[in-house]
DNA sequence: TTACACCTCCCCAGAAATGGCGAGGGCGCG
DNA sequence: CGCGCCCTCGCCATTTCTGGGGAGGTGTAA
C-alpha cells in the first residue's frame, strides 16, 4: 500500500478524472487509483432517484450482480451505517451483528471484497447519497496507518469522483426535480411531524380544506399513490426535514 | 490575501479545529482562518433540525441579528442556490435577479459582506444542511486566483468544520433506537413505498389485520402518533430504505 | 396583457385507517 | 418451566382520509 509500483501521481489521476467525458473514466480512474494505492478496491456508487445503485469501480461483475440479485442494498451495514452518518467510517465500527449482515459479509469476502473499508458518505440535493468506498484485505494495524495517512486525500477524491458522476449522469431527468411550494412543504412537514390533517390545518391556521388541497398537490409532484407516501419521498429527496 | 502577515499555519489552525472543545472553538477557528487567508470573513453556518439557522464565523453580530430579523433566509440566493446544488459555488454564478435578492445584496455589502464569495455546502444525515462560506473585498481577478489556489483546502476545512458542528450540536442524543422486527420492517417498507394497507398484506401473504398489527406495533416502538409518521421517523432513523 | 403558479375556501359520498380488544402457536432464554 | 417476544388471525364502532368537482384572489414572468 505504497505508492511505488506506479508512475502516475495523485496529481495526474485527478487530473484525468477532470477530463472524463463518460463513466469510462471514473472506472479507469478508479482502476489507477487501485494501482497507485496497491488497494484491494477502489469503489463509487450512488442510489438513483429509482432507488437502483449505479456506480463504478474495481468490483467483480459477478460480484455486482450477485449484490444487486442478493438484494444486499437492504443488508449492507455499509449503506445503512453510511445512510445514518455524514462522516467517513471504518467498516470495523459498524454493526455487522444482524444475521443479514453477517450473511452478506461472508458472501462479500468469498467474492474478493476486502476485510478492511473505508466509506465517505456524500450528499447532494434530492436526497442524492453516494458513497465513495476503498477496500483492501490486510490486518487493522496496516490499514489504521494507511487511513491516517490518506485520509484527507480520500475525502478530496470521494467530491472529484461525485462532482463527475453528476455532470455525467445519464437518467438526469428534470422532471424529477418538482419542486414543492412552501405551503406544500410546510404541510408535509407537519405530517411527517405526526399531525392529522386537522391538527396540521389548525397549525398553519387555514382550513382543513386548503390543506388538503397542498396535500394533493404535493401528492401529485411527488408522484405518490397516498399521503404516507408522499411523506416518504419528500423525505427522501429531502425535501422535508423531521 | 497572501499567508505571510500570520505566524500560525493551516495545520495548525486544522489541529487546533480538531481539539475544539465548543462552539467558541469554530468561532475561534474562523477568526484564525481569516488573518492566515487575510480575506474579508469566513463563515460556516448551518440549519439545525428544528429548521434554525446556527454559524459563527466573523460577521458582525448586527449583521447576522439583521438577517434573522429580515428573514433574508429567503432572500439570500446563496441559501437558495446551494440548496439545490453540490458543488462548491463562487457568488458570482448565482442568481441575483429577484428583487428580494438585490436588497438583500445591498444590504449585506452596506453590512461589511465582501462583494466576492465562495460557498460550499455540506450535506448530513435527516436534511442537515450546512454552508461554509469565504468572503472578500476585491476584483474578479484576484478572487478568481485565490479559489483556484486555495479550492481544494477550502473544501478540507469546510468538511472539518461540519465534523466538529456536527460533534458539538447540543440537541444531538444518539437515543436507543428500539429495533423494528423483520415484519414491521417489511410492514412499514411496503407502507412507506406507497401501497394501502390491503396491498401491502396481500404482498406479504398475511391477512390485513395481522398487518394491522406490525404497524400499530412498530408505530409504538417509533413513538409516532400515526402510520405516516412512523414511516417517517423510520426512514429518519434509518430503519427502512426507500 | 395574458398566462401560470400559488394561496384560500367550499361541497359530498365512499373508501380507508384507527384504536383497542381478545386468542392461539412458536421460539429462545434463564 | 415460565417469560417475553414474535407471528398469525378475528371483531367493532369511530374517525380520518381520499377522489373528484368548483370558485375566487394574489403575485410574477413572458
Amino acid at each position: 500500500m505504497d505508492h511505488a509500483l506506479t508512475s502516475s501521481s495523485l496529481d495526474e489521476i485527478l487530473e484525468q478524472l477532470e477530463c472524463a467525458q463518460a463513466f469510462q473514466g471514473l472506472q479507469a480512474a478508479s482502476e489507477a487509483l487501485r494501482t497507485y494505492y496497491n488497494v484491494g478496491h477502489i469503489v463509487y456508487h450512488w442510489v438513483n432517484s429509482n432507488g437502483e445503485p449505479i456506480g463504478c469501480g474495481t468490483y467483480d461483475r459477478a460480484w455486482i450482480d450477485r449484490y444487486v440479485e442478493k438484494g444486499y442494498l437492504r443488508a449492507d451495514p455499509v449503506i445503512l451505517g453510511c445512510s445514518q452518518r455524514f462522516q467517513p467510517v471504518d467498516w470495523k465500527l459498524l454493526d455487522w451483528s444482524s444475521k443479514p449482515s453477517r450473511t452478506f459479509q461472508k458472501d462479500a469476502i468469498d467474492h474478493g471484497v476486502g476485510n478492511q473499508g473505508y466509506s465517505i458518505p456524500i450528499r447532494g440535493p434530492n436526497g442524492q447519497f453516494a458513497l465513495f468506498t476503498v477496500s483492501h484485505t490486510c490486518d487493522d494495524d496496516e490499514w489504521s496507518k494507511f487511513i491516517e495517512i490518506n485520509r484527507k486525500d480520500l475525502l478530496l477524491l470521494a467530491h472529484y469522483f461525485n462532482k463527475k458522476a453528476l455532470e455525467l449522469e445519464p437518467g438526469r431527468k428534470p422532471d424529477a426535480a418538482q419542486p414543492l411550494s412552501p405551503r406544500e412543504i410546510e404541510a408535509m412537514t407537519l405530517l411527517a411531524m405526526g399531525h392529522s390533517r386537522a391538527q396540521a390545518a389548525n397549525m398553519l391556521a387555514i382550513s382543513e380544506n386548503t390543506l388538503r388541497v397542498y396535500i394533493e398537490s404535493a401528492r401529485h409532484k411527488l408522484g405518490a399513490m397516498n399521503t404516507t407516501h408522499a411523506v416518504a419521498r419528500a423525505m427522501a429527496r429531502g425535501v422535508i426535514v423531521v
